[in-house]
Formats: C-alpha cells, structure tokens, sequence
DNA sequence: CAAAACCCTAGCGGAAAACCGGGGTATACT
DNA sequence: AGTATACCCCGGTTTTCCGCTAGGGTTTTG
C-alpha cells in the first residue's frame, strides 16, 4: 500500500532488464541475439528496445555486432552486472547539463539541501540493494520459481 | 552522478516537506499559520501548496483552523511525524483502484515478477531510511549547518 | 550488390505533474 | 449583525515527460 505501491519501476527500466535477462540465459553460446528475437520474447515494441540497447552499449552493458547476422551480447559476464549498473546506465543518460538545478544552482536555501542529502541517503539504500543483485541472480531466481510453480500444478 | 543526481525528489514532495518544516518550526507557539507565510517563506505558488496542505490534513498530518486568524499546524509533535509519513500520505493518493497492473494482472510473466520483486526490495531499504528521519530531525540538520556555515563565514 | 541487421535523429500523442481561478463556507473581530 | 479573513472544493489550463513510431543511414554477410 501507499509508497511500496506506486513507485513503481519505470517500463524503460523493466524493458532493459527483460532484455538482459535474455541475453543473459544465452551468454555462453556467444552467439548474438536480435532485437526482433528478444522484442517477440518479452512482448517489447522492438523499435523502442533498440533504442535502450543503444544506451546499453554506450554504458558498456552490452555490446552489438553490426551487420546481417548480427546483434548484441553481453559486454561482460551476467554475474558481474548488476541492476544498479544497468539502471543506472539507463536512468543517467540525457540528465548531465540540462539541469540549473541539480546541485549548482545559486538560490537553493539550506532547507534544499538539507531535504536533498536525506533523500540521496535514502536512495543510496535502495542502490547498497541493487548493487548485491546481478543479472545471473535473476535467472537463478526465475528458475527458481518455475520449480516451485511447477511443484505447486502437480 | 548517475542515478544518484536523476531520481529526484518530486517537486510535489519538496514543497510538501519544507512547508512541514516551517510549521514544525513554531509548533511551540500553537498559533496557525497561513498558507500565504509559508509560501513566501519557501517560495511555492500558493494555490499549489493549499492543494499539498488538504492532502496532508486529510492524511493526518496537519490540521487546518478556518475564518479569520485561521491556518494551519502540525497535527502532532515533529519528532513523531516521518518523512515516510509524509511521502507516502502524498504519493498514495488517487492511486488505488486505477491499475489492471500492479499485482492481478494475468499476463505478467515470472520474468516480470522476479524484477518487481527484487524492486520492491529496494524500496523497501529506501523506506526504512525515511521512515528513521522526522521533521524535527530535519530542523536539526538545518539548524546544525547553519552553524557550519556561519564558522566558515567568519 | 542485395539483404539483414544495427545506427542516428526527430517528432508525435497521451497522461501526469504543476499551476491557476472562481465561487463557497467557516470563524474572528468589531 | 456584518465584514474581512482564510480555509475549502473543484474544474480547467499549461507544461513536461514517457512510451512509442518513423525515416533514412551505415556496416556486414553471402
């Protein structure tokens, strides 16, 4: 109820993830996946994901091989990218230098601040969270669950 | 950088909590304060903070005294008022009931679940700080970096 | 050289956030 | 009683942003 409810994580968030998660589970064939591939998956508009695959790759999360019979990989390991990396990746593009506001802005009275360090702390806590997670986590727990669902139909 | 300088604090809620802070401020006195004080105090349109103030009343946060020499104050002491108290009277509302996400939609996958999952746990750390800061706790700070900064001054 | 795939940029549409205004109602003070 | 003050309710407007679409390139395979 109430907060725990209605921060939800942005659909661009959700997207990318499900996308990595892909990715992820075909890691060792190092083969590439196509954005059609994942976009018919995970029921993603696959013009929107070439865009967050796009982000992706200029945060070093992936990496694209151009060309017919390309598509993108994992730039490293999934059990050595972790959620914070990838929304922060996602969350921290296009922001830089547009703000006034932010930190540098002249007429931010102390009670600005005050109430900004709070709030940068109380996210830092959900970060410390995100950062324990990695992509392998995830299909683990999937995996998981599909164990457990399955136990529960029988 | 990154995350940390772009999941901002909405507007709504800073408004919210440094119109808090003023009340918090002369909760000794028992007199009410207006809405126009409290706006030029801090700077916010005042038909917009009137707005934040019935959500807050009707939260439980604060009271209201109508007719002349009317205003508002706290409806308890500031050390027993949360942030979390207060973000979440002002993001829980006219929320409920509009979704078809959220939780019983049918065509979530396990994929999404797992995502949200480990999300909400992330917020849930983001609310345990909040919910340890109080507005008192908030005019503390304050009060303790103006100190600072008067120190650096001279 | 043609097909398959990624690459870049621009813009649209709807929803939510921020804000404004008009007319009502309760209370204090004279 | 009457008037001024300040909250109250609710609808509308403006602006901003997100999700998504579109068009025209460039690179690579065969």
């Amino acid at each position: 109820m109430g907060l725990a409810s209605t921060v939800e994580l942005s659909c661009k968030s959700e997207y990318a993830l499900l996308a990595l998660l892909e990715l992820a589970v075909r890691y060792q064939s190092s083969e590439p996946l196509q954005i059609r591939q994942i976009s018919a998956q995970q029921n993603i508009p696959d013009r929107y994901l070439e865009q967050l695959l796009a982000i992706l790759r200029r945060g070093g999360i992936v990496k694209s091989q151009r060309g017919a019979k390309g598509g993108y990989l994992l730039a490293r390991e999934p059990w050595k990218i972790s959620l914070f990396d990838v929304l922060n990746c996602l969350e921290g593009v296009e922001s830089r230098e547009g703000e006034g506001d932010g930190e540098g802005n002249p007429n931010r009275t102390l009670e600005n601040k005050v109430v900004d360090e709070i709030w940068q702390e109380a996210c830092q806590a959900a970060y410390a969270v995100l950062q324990n997670y990695t992509l392998q986590e995830l299909i683990d727990r999937r995996d998981a669950r599909r164990q457990l669902d399955l136990m529960y139909y029988i």
